[in-house]
DNA sequence: CGTGCCCTTGATGTGTTTCAAACTGGGTGG
DNA sequence: CCACCCAGTTTGAAACACATCAAGGGCACG
């Protein structure tokens, strides 16, 4: 790997290479916990099965927190809802990944939870992962890291929101979602968008016009090829340059 | 408390209230669980005492994770800092709140934490902490309350930063940076700004002068007064009105 | 009594939003 | 099967909010 002054970091970084580790751009809870496979002990803890389908809910703001949920398949979004109608998009989950783990410090939910695409779900008890988490010191463990994770994903979007202009976030996102795509066996170099621009927008704080430019901008760049929501990449380093260049 | 549609929510709603609960816009942890008088569970693990003086790290991005810290005095700020030397501040602390949540995750820190007056902190050994979570289960709750809440306050700041104008982003930490104070025993209508306009700035997305406009402009509204870093608050309802002006 | 840091204010520049129009593809019903 | 429709997308032109650049002022500190 060339690069030790600009890579994307959405993976923990090898322990030998961690001094003053740059930032992660963005990422869900790394893969190492979120994944099925990977947090399996969690996992365990999966009651029923819930499928939910495109455009439902799989809960909603002040709903009361009974469950946490991990995709099995499918891509939610969780978004925050003012009462003028407009909205926040704070993630998307891919499988594996957890939602409603913002509703247990109050019990209630925080967001809604929306499926993109018909989508299935665990069920996760919240007083029986109470219980679980009693028994067992790695499960709690586990569970710790997994909200702390969620944390460093807060902080880091707030850098991305807060400080890169459009261009930067655009290519972060994408390159973010190719990671968390490739790590489940999709092509390292094609993606399918399964939210609308507007969607992304909302989670990247811009217009879906301006996200639209930014797509056309790099395709005209030749950094990749975009059909409606198929994208291929063409010169991964290339977006990964763009989305390193910290301005605004 | 006459609005019913538009009222800031820094602390959780009284259970009746709760249906579809707006945004508490912002805002750390709420106190009951972070405030050393009701987090006195938790506190009960504080080991060592630390001070640290105005201007110096209590802990920089990298550093291997050994405890956690809750403020006992001073006020903190804890940024992510890029190579080329640009800085994002993701929070303030104050007395009572935590620090280091998010380095649970990785065993490492991810932001730096820097005293922003000298402060005094409670040393509590990550170690140490395990094992008594392991015998408590109302502390483990107490602390997954904590992580869980801090989860949030990262989602309310999408929504400021991704979705809020400049106007709104500065009322809304005025109105939040008051009641925190406040909830200590501050005045309800003054506030001493203890970071500099730049560290206001980065932490809300605008560049200090940005900033400094905002507050000129809410001084030429009425609302309040401002000398330097003492702000009088002379109209809060006209201030919480800023702050849910969704507009950008 | 300077010297330096922080803050304010003005003038100008620019990236993103807003507004508007045209295009696309997928789905539906005639 | 085609025509239509509609949600989503692209693109352009104009407006605007915030950033940038620049200058001046105040307070704290040595």
């Amino acid at each position: 790997m060339p690069v030790s002054h600009a890579s994307v970091r959405l993976v923990e970084p090898a322990p030998s290479e961690v001094e003053r580790p740059r930032l992660r751009v963005v990422g869900l809870p790394p893969l190492e916990e979120s994944h099925p496979d990977v947090a399996a002990g969690l996992l365990e803890l999966a009651g029923t099965r819930r499928t939910v389908e495109r455009g439902s809910l799989l809960y909603r703001s002040g709903d009361r927190l009974t469950s946490l949920y991990v995709v099995q398949s499918g891509l939610f979004k969780t978004c925050l809802s003012l009462e003028d109608g407009r909205s926040q998009v704070t993630g998307f989950q891919l499988s594996g990944e957890w939602l409603g783990l913002d509703s247990i410090g109050s019990g209630r939910h925080h967001s809604d939870a929306v499926a993109l695409e018909d989508a299935a779900v665990c069920t996760i008890g919240y007083e029986e992962l109470e219980s679980r988490l009693l028994e067992s010191s790695e499960l709690r463990h586990q569970f710790q890291r997994l909200m702390s994770r969620e944390i460093v994903r807060g902080h880091d979007m707030m850098l991305l929101l807060g400080s890169m202009c459009a261009e930067v976030r655009v290519a972060t996102f994408l390159l973010d979602l190719t990671q968390r795509m490739h790590a489940r066996g999709s092509p390292a170099t094609s993606l399918v968008l399964r939210m609308t621009r507007d969607e992304m927008g909302s989670f990247l704080g811009l217009k879906l016009e301006t996200v639209s430019r930014m797509l056309s901008r790099m395709r005209d760049l030749g950094v990749l090829e975009v059909t409606q929501r198929h994208v291929q990449l063409l010169d991964a380093p290339a977006l990964q340059r763009l989305a390193h260049r910290e301005e605004r």
